[in-house]
DNA sequence: GGGTAAAGTAAAGTAAGTTTTACGTAAAGG
DNA sequence: CCTTTACGTAAAACTTACTTTACTTTACCC
């Protein structure tokens, strides 16, 4: 499932582990997201959401890949 | 994190086997999600969205519980 | 009462998300 | 050079989502 959380996360001069420590995860889940190496829980997903201001559907795209 | 899986079920007149079949996924994950007991991955709550023709925002609620 | 459909519980097992630790690399600055 | 910062990889350990199987309960209907 492909995601836009690196493009979000860079548009806020962020780094991965700035993003790790305000949601409560370590920087190796940031890093695995981002690479698209899985799907994060619902709870993770609704944090990231929470963070940058946007809806689930925003970040996530279930259809590509 | 409260959800309203069983209310859009049961006003679309499914039961537990029929919502489980169609995810693709067993009934005890159908029972339990129902009754709470866990958060589900990103990608089912996308696939009961996309059941229940709604947004996940409509159908999870992070903050009650 | 017996039969069946829908929902529930419980326990053991498997699959996958997440953490922890440790090390590698490339770029930027002094 | 050397250090620091940001990003990356890899593997083992842990936690939790999800499955499978088997049995219980409730209610409705004949």
């Amino acid at each position: 499932m492909k995601n836009y959380i690196r493009d979000n996360r860079s548009e806020r001069g962020m780094t991965q582990d700035d993003l790790a420590e305000v949601l409560g995860v370590s920087r190796q889940t940031i890093i695995s997201l981002e690479k698209g190496r899985y799907n994060p829980s619902l709870e993770l997903a609704f944090k990231l959401a929470g963070v940058f201001g946007c809806r689930i559907e925003d970040l996530f795209d279930p259809e590509e890949e």
